[in-house]
DNA sequence: CTCTAGCTGTGAAATTTGTCACAGCGTGAA
DNA sequence: TTCACGCTGTGACAAATTTCACAGCTAGAG
């Protein structure tokens, strides 16, 4: 079994790789790949073992073959097809996000509760009455949900999803989901994470502190 | 030293208690709050250990004690002062969710660099020009910056709230920021996030669907 | 009061994750 | 062609994190 820890690295070098790439590097050795990725280089060798892309001593990593690989091992190479549930301020934010910018996500299609928002298209994406959703993403392909709806209309939506046949999702609601051990669920709340970012800065803060008093 | 795992769930505890007591519950089990953050009630009852609180045997966690001794742990009860630096979609998504909703996060100031953007309020948030931003921090007790910018000025954006006293961010952008070790980094990339969705997502569904055909 | 069921707190074991260190190999130099 | 340098791939080790399992305690029953 392959860890959460390593596919978020593996993610982070396939972006890495892609800006290397376009600033014509062909070639990169694991301690550099290691220190774009803040990482350390044997922490890079063992992560890449797991695609089983092989480097070249006195060359390293061919940066084109490499991503090949990471292609070819997340089987994305069309994109990864996604919905996003819920269109408030978040919601639009990340519409407008991934439909303008380039990168390998896709959101296919969006839904919302208020008829206020649906009918028409934001970015470029089209918004559905929640009431659709079931017979939407029955047409569609898709891996992945975006959940960007309030706490409390979360666990509804995945449910939905879950039934529609979607086993992965990205919660950006600040509540545990419920879901069978076949759906993967990756938490993203920001609330939780400025706690976590403030009480380390105060830990380091007050640490830097007491050094400077000791001098 | 205290584990940043650790310190995730212990504010998930927090934000689950405070749910809680505006239901009414006064006193909770290791196990049942274990059950809401979707954990085990061994790892409630080590992680609590180290905010020095103790329940009772046979009555539980008394659940405002409990939070008045996170609260404590944390030392935010004033709510976390923080800095948003990047008014873009997303940075107008947090300024509208973190300036109206309610948390203990307290955006001060918002800053772009963008002249358009400048001089007026967001959400109730004043936003300033780039070029105030030392100026500006200098006046304000800040915890925690947001960043928010493209991940071209990110690296920038954080070396200028580092000298301003910050150590702590959470960060937005999608690039590894170089920071010295007495600052606190944490990165939140959705594009990644969705990436781990998705790869997850398809190995699950194919595990399904093998488990199905063997019947 | 005494007893008991069922919880908490916590050493110790297990598991997961990261690092070390070195054998082996391929490239470029001579 | 041969040699040596310096990198990769990986077994073995170390550290961090989680789980187990049980002693000890306390509220409530009788």
């Amino acid at each position: 079994m392959i860890s959460e820890k390593t596919i978020s690295r593996l993610t982070n070098y396939q972006s890495l790789l892609r800006q290397q790439q376009t600033q014509g590097t062909s070639h990169i050795f694991s301690h550099q790949l290691a220190d774009l990725a803040r990482v350390t280089p044997a922490q890079v060798r063992r992560d890449l073992m797991v695609i089983g892309y092989s480097g070249n001593p006195r060359t390293g990593y061919h940066v084109g073959d490499l991503q090949e690989s990471l292609m070819q091992f997340f089987a994305f190479s069309t994109g990864i097809p996604t919905v996003l549930v819920g269109v408030g301020s978040l919601g639009r934010a990340l519409l407008s996000y991934f439909m303008t910018g380039r990168s390998n996500i896709r959101i296919l299609a969006a839904f919302d509760s208020d008829p206020m928002k649906t009918g028409r298209s934001i970015s470029g994406c089209r918004v559905y009455p929640m009431t659709r959703l079931r017979e939407t993403i029955a047409d569609l392909t898709v891996t992945c949900g975006l959940i960007t709806v309030p706490g409390s209309e979360a666990q509804k939506v995945v449910d939905a999803l879950i039934t529609g046949g979607i086993h992965g999702f990205v919660n950006f609601a600040p509540v545990r989901l419920k879901v069978p051990p076949t759906v993967f669920v990756e938490n993203l709340d920001v609330t939780s994470s400025i706690e976590k970012a403030a009480f380390f800065a105060r830990s380091y803060s007050l640490k830097t502190q007491e050094e400077q008093a000791h001098e």
